[in-house]
RNA sequence: GCGGAAGUGGCGGAAUUGGCAGACGCGCCAGCCUUAGGAGCUGGUGGCCGAAAGGCCGUAGGGGUUCGAGUCCCUUCUUCCGCACCA
């Protein structure tokens, strides 16, 4: 073979090899070393990878790589989201068992992995649809259990008739299913059981600000909005000629209380059918309200629906003004937020101005401005929603907005018919599925002892294998006889398995933990294990996360603090959302048929090349255009570096070099100036790109630039001292290191290092190597450029000026004029002002 | 509608703290080398004027602050993302 040719496939099994003997990338603890937690989320094992895929791999391993380099103990595992629908639809239409198709795509999926080079301790792989791993899902159920975390209660739920399941409320986009974007999702009542996230919903909103630091602003903005939380005042109305019937509603504004001119229900207000009893033309109201109820199935829109709605022929009564005002039904008001029940005022919101505007109920005014012209009902446009000064409200008159709420809420509370509320969106996390491949819920129904928790030394609950599945019908558990009969752990009389299982968002809401302790079988993880690996350092993953995965594992992590097991109450101390990939202008996506296969990129430029130019084609946070012939220029630097140390690496092998010694510059010569103070610039500035910037598409560029450097200095043989060449082509395959990992060990054994490059220090730039003797001073003359100057780099600025005024150029351009003032920035510019 | 991010050559992008706009790469042009090139090497490549020296214009549009603005402020437009009757 030539030397000189870089043939990457076999560089790259070389060094995968000589990583492998050596668990190169095994992490054990060590409390005499600081540690780094570098974590990309763990992926559904769907089968094939490709580079949108990668590119989330790749940041990882750079990071993880570079930190490594840097002395801190590094843990960066792997593992396979492996429960979930996919492997179960696979199952239905091919009929393969869903554990056997999802461990054939985890070993694919490995196989591209290992093939890309990336440093994972596998032997903290996990994979959830293991029974070593699920055995602790229902583990952290039972606690939740205990700990009244976890309830069963019947209610509505989103069916998606795709799916054949039930949604929780984060997957419902828009009013369709998130995996089937065109399927309405259908309400449906039945007996599920949820998690009390909402137990959480303030530490969870208060822990966003502790997050600011480390999280991306939008992701903490959408888990705000998300909780939203709201304050308020829940007030009572009576409704007349109904004897002890009331309603409630919940307002922000209760201060406008006394500009009501209606109560407006949601559809699907509880409370309709009594209060429709016996009133007059009840028919026709319910062929209304059932046209509404079926109306407001279709989602999509929803958002741009008209106002609509209609009166019931009942009359509330306004508890601080004691009036009667209409209850009325309108496709506006929402049935599971708040109460499900608004009183409107016309004049100081805008929804129900419109929706007065619309039916004629009447507009009075109650709050004023404090500052500005009056509001007046006959120049009145829409709705004056600012905070004021109370007029026409009874005892309440002349205070400000803010005044009238506390008092407001107070006199309700003391009179029994109302009281301040905080409410939430943030709803309870229905964990109950109607399908097959996920975690069984431990739980079993007696008739004698009813609901009863499976006790811990039975657990796991196992999924039966050789299950038939059809896609039809209820949970598919429910048709198997041996795993549904079973015998009450309580009285050892007959009972039936819960045939439910969870959610697979249960299963990636704390599987980070578990890599701390992968193979722990007496706990879900050691206590002090997670202690030495928490906080994760470094998470990384796609924005598509910002609600559903992050707020559960936050959720989780605060039960397990509550339990004592870990001691942080944030799992999560920086994260990272990098940008999707593109092609041909879309989301690389199986569906669109514009996948990079990423086997075929390995196998055509090798995995270095595409792993740098994943790098190096955009900043990791925007989205990143594939390119054939962009991945080619990475191909090409690659070869050249190689071509480059190929080259000199007889004549520079044998020598010694110590990267930390002072490098005499008195004796050298002009070029290895140059080249050793290239070579410690672009260290400072990939240094920094690594460390804060995080753009490694720079760092890339800059590495690019050095070589250039080098090739433009040729021949290297003459004026450059072999020890000079030495150091700085090590510093360049160093920079390598992280990014193209195999080359780098390659090209680092070409230099005469013959152990390899996993003890190798990150280097140290030395400030007083990137100083150059004279520095470039650019001259302006009224802020354009006119000149430029070498001046030493120890120049005051005087000095600078007077340099810049004998340049002969310059001195033409002023001569005559008045120099107003100048400017001078040392190192860097002069700026006359003339005239 | 509300909130957020962004807009720089033919393309991806660089410019770290208000200080040489276009680094680096792709593409394109010219040359060298070669039996050959989807290899390698050298040079050029924002627009306009000019033989050149050089000049003018130029970071979505308009305005402002400043000696100096891609960067800060105001405003308009466009794109993307989030929320979308949350009472």
């Amino acid at each position: 073979m030539n030397l000189f040719e870089y043939d990457p496939r076999q560089v790259e099994l070389k060094w995968q090899k000589v990583w492998a003997e050596h668990n190169a990338f095994r992490a054990v603890e060590d409390p005499s070393r600081p540690k780094y937690y570098v974590l990309e989320m763990w992926p559904y094992p769907s089968g094939t990878l490709h580079m949108g895929h990668m590119r989330n791999y790749t940041i990882g391993d750079a990071v993880a790589r570079y930190k490594r380099m840097c002395g801190l103990n590094v843990l960066h595992p792997m593992g396979w989201d492996s429960f979930g629908l996919p492997a179960e639809n696979a199952a239905i239409k091919s009929g393969t068992a869903p554990r056997e198709w999802t461990n054939s795509n985890i070993a694919q999926m490995k196989a591209v992995c290992e093939r890309f080079g990336f440093g994972y301790d596998w032997e903290r792989e996990i994979s959830s649809c293991e029974p070593e791993y699920y055995h602790w899902n229902q583990w952290l159920f039972l606690r939740m259990l205990e700990k009244d975390l976890a309830y069963r209660k019947r209610s509505r739920v989103n069916w998606c008739p795709q799916c054949q399941t039930v949604l929780a409320n984060e997957q419902v986009v828009g009013g369709c299913c998130w995996r089937h974007e065109t399927t309405t999702v259908e309400p449906k009542e039945i007996e599920q059981w949820f998690l009390r996230i909402t137990h959480y919903s303030d530490a969870l909103l208060e822990g966003t600000n502790e997050l600011a630091e480390g999280w991306p602003e939008r992701v903490l903005m959408q888990q705000r909005n998300w909780i939203g939380k709201s304050r308020g005042t829940r007030v009572k109305f009576g409704i007349a000629q109904m004897q002890g019937a009331a309603l409630e509603v919940f307002t922000t504004r209760v201060d406008t209380i006394f500009g009501a001119s209606a109560i407006v229900l949601s559809a699907g207000h509880p409370q309709l059918e009594r209060l429709l009893e016996g009133v007059p033309g009840r028919g026709a109201i319910e062929g209304q309200l059932k046209a509404m109820r079926q109306k407001s199935m279709r989602a999509a829109d929803i958002a741009t629906a008209e106002k609509e709605g209609f009166f019931t022929g009942r009359f509330a009564v306004n508890p601080f003004s004691g009036g009667n005002i209409p209850i009325w039904v309108a496709n506006f008001v929402l049935a599971d937020y708040g109460t499900g029940a608004v009183m409107c005022v016309p004049a100081h919101d805008q929804r129900d101005y419109e929706f007065a505007e619309k039916y004629h109920l009447p507009i009075k005014i109650v709050v004023q401005p404090i500052n500005g012209p009056p509001v007046r009902l006959d120049r009145m446009s829409e709705a004056s929603t600012e905070p004021g000064k109370l007029v026409d409200s009874g005892p309440y008159t002349g205070l400000t907005s803010d005044e009238a709420i506390v008092r407001m809420a107070a006199d309700a509370k003391t009179k029994d018919f109302g009281e301040s509320e905080t409410t939430y969106r943030l709803k309870d996390w229905g964990i109950s599925r109607q399908r097959y491949w996920g975690t069984p819920i431990p739980i079993v129904y007696c008739a004698k002892d009813g609901v009863v928790a499976v006790p811990d030394d039975q657990l796991p609950v196992r999924l039966p294998e050789n299950v038939k599945l059809t896609g039809e019908g209820q949970s598919p558990l429910a048709s198997v006889p041996e795993f549904v009969n079973t015998t009450c752990p309580k009285c050892g009389g007959p009972a039936r398995r819960e045939t439910d299982t969870m959610d697979t968002f249960v299963d990636s809401s704390w599987y980070f933990y578990r890599f701390t302790d992968p193979h722990d079988d007496r706990a879900a993880f050691a206590k002090d294990k997670a202690a030495y690996w928490f906080q994760i350092d470094q998470y990384i993953g796609g924005i598509e996360h910002a609600i559903l995965h992050l707020i559960y594992s936050r959720f989780f992590c605060r039960v397990m603090h509550d339990l004592g097991m870990v001691k942080e109450n944030e799992p999560v101390k920086r994260l990272f959302s990098q940008g999707m990939v593109h092609k041909d202008g879309a989301v690389m996506s199986k569906s669109k048929g514009n996948v990079v296969g990423a086997m075929d990129m390995a196998d055509k430029y090798g995995c270095d090349t595409a792993r740098m130019y994943t790098l190096f084609a955009a900043p990791p946070e925007r989205d990143l255009e594939w390119s054939e012939q962009g991945i080619e220029g990475c191909s090409r630097f690659l070869n050249k570096a190689y071509r480059l140390i190929a080259k000199h690496a007889d004549r520079i092998r044998g020598v010694e070099t110590d990267l930390s010694a002072k490098t005499d510059f008195a004796v050298a010569t002009a070029k290895e100036k140059l080249l050793v103070r290239k070579a410690h610039k672009t260290l400072k500035r990939v240094t920094n790109d690594f460390e804060v910037r995080w753009h490694f598409n720079s760092s890339v560029a800059l590495i690019m630039e050095l070589l250039n450097e080098l090739q433009g200095q040729e021949p290297l043989d003459v004026e450059v001292s072999p020890m000079i060449l030495k150091r700085v082509l090590e510093i360049l395959v160093l920079m390598l290191s992280p990014i193209t990992p195999h080359i780098a060990e390659e090209l680092w054994e070409k230099l005469g290092h013959p152990t390899g490059l996993l003890n190798v220090k990150w280097p140290a730039y030395r400030e007083d190597l990137t100083r150059e003797e004279q520095v470039e001073v650019i001259i302006q003359i009224n802020g354009r450029l006119r000149g430029k100057i070498l001046v030493d780099d120890g120049f005051s600025g005087d000095e600078t000026i007077n340099q810049a005024l004998k340049d002969p150029r310059i001195s033409v351009l002023i001569a005559g004029k008045e120099i107003v003032k100048t400017i001078v920035v040392p190192k860097k510019l002069v700026n006359i002002v003339l005239r």
